[in-house]
DNA sequence: GACTCTCCTTAACGACGTTAAGTTGGCCGA
DNA sequence: TCGGCCAACTTAACGTCGTTAAGGAGAGTC
C-alpha cells in the first residue's frame, strides 16, 4: 500500500530507530519490519548493513550542515562553530558517535562546509595545512568528547548505570584523593566543560598557529 | 593437559587475538578454541562478553600504566605524555581505541596515575576542577585521534581501503578547492599532527587556565 | 565411599546478517 | 491485447553469533 520504497526512506526509518533501540538494538530485520516489508528486501537498496549505516552517518551530517553560518567571519568562531554544530548533530541520536566514527562518508556533500571553515582560516592569514591542524584537532576533540558524553548520558535525561561519582569516590583507594575528587567533574558539566575545552583549543590555536600579525591596516 | 584457564589467561589470549582477528572477528568461540575449550566454558569466568571486554580495556590500561614517568615535573610534561602513552597504548592493538572507548572499566587501578597526573596540576596552582578539564581535554582529544587514525590505519603499515587523498581530491566539486587540498592532511602524518595537537593543547591550558604567576621566588 | 564444589562439555535456543530462488506487478514493444 | 522483461519484493534457508540449561568428570572433604 505504501508507495515504494527507496534510499532515503530506509535511511531515515533507520534513524528514527536508532533512538529507541540504540546501535546495538539496530537490526535489519526492526528496521524492515518497522517499513512494513521482510529483511532481505533491504538488500535491493543497500548492499550491506554497513553500507546503510555508512549512509545514515553521511544523512546526520547532512542534515546539521544544512543551515545558515556557512559564512563565519572569524576563524573563532569558524572552528567553535563548527565543532558546536557537530556535536549536537551527534547528541541528536542516541550513540550517535559511535555509528559517526565507524563508519566513511558515501559522498563529498560535507566539503563546502569544510571549504567555509578552511576559508575562514587562510583569509586570516593561516596556511591551509595549519589550517587542517586546527580542524581536525577540533574535529577529534568532539568526537571523543561525544563518545564519552553518550557513554555515560546515552540521551537527554537519560543515565547510564555505573557512572555515579560517588561510588566511585568510595571505590578508589583514598590515597589517590585527587583522582578520587576527580569524578564529580568526569561524570557531568558536559556543556560547560565541552565548552571551556573549544575555549582551550581556540587559544591553544591562536598561540602556537596565528601566523604573525599583518601590518596593512 | 593444559592447566585450567582462570581470568589473565583468557584477557590475553584475547588481547592478542585482537590483533588477528580485529573487534568484529573476536567471537566467544574463536576465543575458546584459542584455549582448546569451548565456548561456554568462558562464562564461568566472565558474566557475559561485554564483562571479557571491560576486563581487556582495563588490561591494557594496566598494561600502558606500569612503567615510569609517574612522577611527572611540569604539568605540561604529564598531560602530553599521558595523552602519548595512552595514544601508544591504543596503537599497541587493532581497533584498539573503539574496544577502549566502548567499555567501563573493571577496577580504579588506574587512580594512581590520575592522582600523579593531577598532582603535576595542583601542584603548579591550578585548581582541581580546572586540572580535571585540562585532562578531559587531553583524554577526548586523543580517543578521537585514535578512533580516526586506526580507521585509517588499522594496524602499523596497513592502511584502509576508501582513504586515498588522490581519489577523495578527484572526486570533491573543485569549488571546494581547500576542501579538496586537505585530504594529504588528512589521511596521514598522524605522528606529527598528533604531537601539534598536543602543542595546541598545552598552549591553550596555560592561555586559559594556567593560575596567575605565584609572586613567592 | 557418598557428598559437594569447581570447572568444563554437550546440546540447544533464538536472533543476527546474508544469499538463493521464486513471485508479483507494471511498463513496453509488437 | 498479448508476451516478455525487469524492478522490487517474498519465502526459505544457511551459517554464525551470544547465551542458557543440563549434565558430567575430577579433586577435596567428612
Amino acid at each position: 500500500m505504501p508507495s515504494k520504497l527507496d534510499r532515503a526512506q530506509v535511511v531515515d526509518t533507520a534513524l528514527r530507530l536508532l533512538d529507541e533501540t540504540g546501535l546495538e538494538g539496530l537490526t535489519l530485520r526492526r528496521i524492515a519490519t518497522e517499513l512494513d516489508v521482510k529483511a532481505p528486501a533491504l538488500y535491493w537498496h543497500f548492499a550491506n548493513k554497513q553500507a546503510l549505516l555508512d549512509e545514515m552517518a553521511t544523512e546526520m551530517l547532512r542534515r546539521m550542515t544544512t543551515r545558515p553560518a556557512l559564512a563565519p567571519d572569524s576563524w573563532q568562531e569558524a572552528l567553535a562553530g563548527t565543532c558546536r554544530v557537530l556535536r549536537r548533530a551527534l547528541l541528536g541520536y542516541r550513540d550517535g558517535a559511535k555509528v559517526f566514527s565507524g563508519t566513511r562518508l558515501t559522498d563529498h556533500g560535507h566539503a563546502e562546509g569544510q571549504h567555509a571553515v578552511l576559508g575562514a582560516f587562510t583569509r586570516a592569514g593561516f596556511e591551509l595545512g595549519d589550517a587542517v591542524q586546527a580542524f581536525t584537532t577540533g574535529y577529534a576533540y568532539t568526537i571523543g568528547f561525544v563518545i564519552e558524553e553518550q557513554a555515560v548520558q546515552p540521551m537527554p535525561g537519560e543515565r547510564a548505570p555505573g557512572y555515579d561519582a560517588g561510588e566511585r569516590a568510595a571505590a578508589i583507594d583514598p590515597a589517590y584523593e585527587l583522582a578520587a575528587a576527580a569524578g564529580q567533574d568526569l561524570f557531568g558539566g558536559f556543556e560547560q566543560r565541552f565548552e571551556r575545552g573549544l575555549a582551550i583549543l581556540v587559544a591553544g590555536v591562536e598561540a602556537v598557529l596565528l601566523p604573525p600579525t599583518r601590518l596593512s591596516p
